[in-house]
DNA sequence: CTGTTAGCGCATTCAT
DNA sequence: ATGAATGCGCTAACAG
């Protein structure tokens, strides 16, 4: 391996001298500039970062901590996180929670391998943010309602979400609505469905439970649980599903079983994933602010780097998403 | 900060000792352990992971380099890398190479902050991977044809694919048959038109320059191929789409004007990304062997790392996929 | 079983 | 402008 050192020899001057011309700093003539770019360039001399880190115990770099770096999901997140970031000069490196306290993302948490990280990833324990977070390392929360020193939560309103999507339903006519939820442990499945249980006692519906089923967010977890409502003998007019990737799911079983989306049946989804626009019929859902999430995460993490006082946490709102499987149920009716 | 002697002042050992209670070397009685463990929790003692790397020389990490950490595409890609590393101890952190020389990506590659990296990302140039790879620090490159030392390619046999997926458009009667291609500088998308041409070549036909429209790979690109196609007067009764996104851009296009696929036109797309399955009717394509890809890659860097010999370099097959997207001609024509 | 010590590769202060 | 010397936090060889 050759070190900066071996650059400094063959170049006939010192380390120090070395370091400077590598770096830019304008202490060395333009000579010896040369001299030693050229030296390096004929070793092949490459410089190692983490000494450079540990000399200056700052890494310049984020961390993106994801339970799947995988999902249409976290696309326009993680864009939002990378530009913010890129516009600080800081790196952004992505890695994933798979494998809980051995994970790569445990790696970083808990070994100061960079300067603060924003986490969306629900088998990381409270327990071990809160022992990492510090000054010096500031940790933004994504969907996970944890105030703490040197963390700060950010979480959408998917209780008004699911709020608003429900009585969209209701007010088309709707008073027999179904619910796909999330894994039990989903703060945010849960969270949406107090928004839709909150709609249902305001417009005094009853809420039935044997149409509250539960997928796990895909795709086939969708599809089960359109199966297991239209096995029922009374079927509901439209179903709330928690969120759109279960939403694409429940359509298909139902285009394959021959019922009609949304004339016998209207959906409504959550997330405003990519690909629910280009559905048919096209999805309505609501819409889960991915990109700024990630924008405002990167934004607190150097607000806190920087020392800065923010807010103690933030809330963003949703939005109705109007297409085309929700129908009004006096439409359906005539129809 | 606090360090490992700040641990092992306050444990009263010396910081060797406190070094291997740490890490769980069984030198030293449960008694000290307990002690060492107990003082560096009071202190929230947090190792520094650059400084054990330095010393160490080893990360124990890789590195996956996208040009894009979204996309559909690289969810499968991932989960193949990532699979592996793991089995092998190894984490696994992916960054991106938006912004070229300058990049996160840039930083991985020349200041050794991993142990060897797959590459996805056409925006390196060949001339930083060459100066990279060493023995210590292999390199993986996905999808570009360059061989080197400690540099190993797996590309996807493109052109047969593109062979594979007209040759069973020209079985089905199909003679007019357009290409929708990728951008200019992309290998693959130029690869799968060599194989579009071959196959025309075989059974006489000619290649009709108006009937190649190029795209960038994205669904809005394939919707405005799928335009310009359209609009000419005599239209093709089938097209290869490059990439499964531009084709299910196009389907959406002659859907929202009345061409009905396949009954009008014929189409095969190339990837069978997920979301293929799932379109109404269902996408003809060419499967690419992406989790392979990643698995394999991954494969590769381990062997590489472990000095063993390995192959100059790798080309995976293709498979075509039949769905619903492409119709015989003569059952169109009794139609 | 525990302590002393020598670097890992680099940036940087203080002389010169 | 340049060089010698120091130490970042840690591991591991060696000595006790």
């Amino acid at each position: 391996m050759v070190t900066i050192k071996d650059v400094a020899k063959r170049a006939n001057v010192a380390v120090s001298t070395a370091s400077y011309a590598l770096n830019g700093v304008k202490k060395v003539s333009e000579e010896t500039r040369r001299k030693v770019l050229q030296a390096a360039e004929e070793l092949n001399y490459r410089k190692n970062g983490f000494a450079a880190d540990l000399k200056k115990s700052k890494t310049q770099t984020i961390a993106l901590i994801l339970s799947d770096l995988s999902g249409p999901f976290y696309s326009e997140l993680i864009r939002g996180v990378q530009d913010i970031a890129v516009d600080h000069g800081y790196d952004l490196i992505a890695c994933n929670s798979l494998g809980g306290q051995n994970s790569t993302a445990a790696k970083f948490l808990t070994e100061r391998r960079v300067d603060g990280c924003i986490i969306l990833a629900h088998n990381i324990t409270n327990e071990m943010i809160e022992k990492s977070a510090s000054p010096a390392f500031p940790i933004v929360l994504l969907d996970r309602q944890l105030e703490r020193a040197h963390t700060v939560p950010i979480i959408v309103d998917n209780k008004n979400g699911g709020y608003k999507a429900t009585t969209f339903l209701i007010q088309k006519g709707h008073n027999n609505i179904a619910f796909i939820g999330g894994p039990a442990d989903s703060h945010d499945g849960q969270m949406r469905f107090e928004g839709y249980l909150e709609a249902l006692q305001e417009h005094h519906i009853d809420f039935q439970s044997r149409w509250k089923v539960t997928g796990n967010f895909t795709r086939e977890g969708g599809e089960l649980a359109a199966k297991i409502i239209a096995a029922q003998d009374e079927r509901p007019t439209a179903i709330f599903v928690a969120n759109d990737e279960m939403a694409l799911g429940a359509m298909e079983y139902f285009q394959k079983v021959g019922i009609r989306v949304p004339e016998d049946i209207s959906i409504i989804g959550f997330d405003n994933i990519l690909e629910s626009k280009y559905t048919a019929p096209k999805l309505t859902t609501v819409q889960h602010p991915k990109y700024e999430m990630g924008a405002l995460a990167s934004h607190v993490i150097f607000q806190l780097l920087d020392g800065e006082e923010t807010e103690k946490s933030f809330t963003l709102h949703t939005e109705l998403i109007m297409r085309e499987t929700v129908i009004d149920i006096m439409t359906k009716l005539r129809g």
